[in-house]
DNA sequence: TTCCCTGCAAAGCTTTTGCATGCGA
DNA sequence: TCGCATGCAAAAGCTTTGCAGGGAA
């Protein structure tokens, strides 16, 4: 008893979160959901599906990768991972519990991401959707181009 | 020699910009990359390859998925087409020539697009690449939400 | 005991590719 | 004639799904 109580108090907040999230939606909590989202709060900052599956195959953790999916997609249900498609096709993910909601700009050349938030633009997005009478949900933004590095080569 | 002068007169401004391009980039004009073009540009808004490539099979053009795709792929080189990622991981083209660039509000419920243009948007993406030293090369905004209709229903 | 979750393998979907053939210039 | 373009079918990626068995509450 003392021990689960232990594990509890240890486990990180996200994790934690995400935890909440799974019961208040009446799903099962399972080691294979830990495990998962500890790595994706531990270790990540974007990442694919796959790179994921490989890193916990990589720890001797035994997870298949429809699990991964399955999880991924949960965790993203919960608003606690976002999800980001590339001009590729790729999705890659990105946890977001605890973050300030941000973009990306996109070095085409390298793949670098670097972040950014620009609050006088999130005003004009919001300006936008009310004149057209949309209800907003969310936006994604991604700015393409060449990173200072890259550029030098 | 007439008939093919006069061919050359109709043919859509748009088709000629393609039939340009294809020509400076030492490619071959066929039959098939004109009627793709005609209907890219006659016909559509925002489509799939797949949608693109049934309305064609439908007009009794036999061209195959795999030169819809490559001519898809070409118009996009030549900037003549827009490609987008949805969420749901598919692509849609819209052709771009001639028209102003312009960002999406898409309806999660109905799919519908809403397309709109912000200067003082674009303004703030250069000003924050500028920041980063990122030379930026393009921008993909999309606004997601509820459209008027939807929030009715 | 009752569902939910997992792993496996198969299927699905969209897109790309290799190769033989055909057509444009 | 010379290459590029096309069609076909297969392959390739990534993701989802059906099913049988195992685990959480």
């Amino acid at each position: 008893m003392v021990s689960i109580l232990l594990m509890v108090k240890i486990m990180k907040n996200e994790v934690r979160k995400f935890q909440e999230f799974v019961r208040r939606n009446k799903l099962l909590w399972s080691n294979e959901r830990e495990i998962i989202a500890e790595q994706v709060f531990e270790n990540h900052f974007h990442f694919t599906a796959d790179e994921l599956f490989i890193q916990l195959d990589q720890k001797g953790k035994n997870i298949s990768r429809a699990t991964v999916y399955r999880t991924l997609d949960l965790l993203e249900r919960g608003k606690l991972v976002g999800k980001i498609q590339l001009q590729s096709g790729k999705h890659i993910y990105e946890h977001i519990f605890g973050h300030q909601h941000h973009d990306h700009l996109i070095c085409q050349e390298c793949g670098k991401i670097i972040e950014f938030h620009n609050d006088k633009m999130e005003k004009i997005q919001k300006k936008i959707s009310r004149k057209e009478n949309f209800e907003m949900q969310g936006h994604c933004l991604k700015i393409y181009g060449i990173c200072s590095k890259c550029q030098k080569k």
